[in-house]
DNA sequence: ATCCTTATTGCAACTAGTCGCAATAAGGAA
DNA sequence: TTCCTTATTGCGACTAGTTGCAATAAGGAT
């Protein structure tokens, strides 16, 4: 995926284009899976070793509050970052072996409806991981769970 | 509540009953609302000025892989602890004015059932808060929201 | 091309939480 | 009561992420 559609939405949306926002862009879009703000500001730094790594927080907020980039919370101070995609998709993740389903956004539209019907709640459901136990690790015995 | 019920829990379940997991337990019941980690050393280190925040941190990891304590993560790094009730109730936290509703645990019942039974995944979702906009902040414009 | 405003960066100090390891003490056995 | 095993604690060093502030530079105006 090219980048420069989303070097212009920075612009387009009144902020400034600098060479550190431009190369974490590109990383992002270079990468087929998340990646951690660490592996965003280790990337970079193959291309540009003087980069900050409060740069590459700040940036990756500001990606974020523009939805050009979706990061997930998959809990225990881990969070991925990927490029925003249409349709989006959750993150399942199984405590015990660690394996992650992706599902379809569908999966939470009830939800959704019910809190903003219910509660009058907008809800952002794009922003965690639901942890639990994969179809493989609930069939199996607590023991072989360790 | 009294915590004495919590601390024979430990007990029974194999674990050690040190005079640290005790003022932390008596901590937690005795507070209403959800506390922080940080909250929770505070104020068992008016009894006992010694304490390691290590000790804090284990026995509330402890506490939380027993169900006797229910951890919230509120995302970005902020997870808040209180006593395991039942019947549990989710959060719902408004991005905007930081008010925080309650909301009855049926509300994600559907949606546990449907990961159940199409993916085959026992979802834990006690564990995270949903963001989103309340009733009051969807209905101003952007502005307000700063 | 130069200037100007102010958004953004780099830095350094800070907070929250984790981890390995040696010392301690809980609680069962003798 | 004393001993023994080993779970638990305290410590200190570490990681991830945040923040205030001075220096820099993006990009619009002249």
């Amino acid at each position: 995926m090219d980048h420069t559609e989303f070097v212009n939405q920075l612009r387009e949306r009144g902020h400034r284009l600098t060479p550190q926002r431009e190369m974490i862009l590109a990383v992002i879009c270079d990468s087929a899976c998340h990646l951690t703000a660490d592996q965003i500001l280790k990337r970079v730094r193959k291309r540009y070793p003087y980069i900050n790594k409060s740069a590459v927080y700040r940036t990756l907020d500001l990606l974020a509050r523009l939805s050009l980039v979706n990061p997930t919370d998959f809990g225990q101070g881990r969070v991925e970052y990927e490029i925003h995609q249409h349709p989006h998709h959750h993150h399942l993740l199984c405590r015990n072996c660690r394996q992650m389903v992706e599902v379809d956004e569908r999966v939470l539209g009830s939800l959704e409806q019910t809190l903003r019907i219910d509660y009058g709640f907008i809800a952002d459901l794009d922003h965690f991981a639901i942890y639990g136990l994969c179809r493989k690790c609930s069939a199996k015995p607590e023991k072989s769970q360790h």
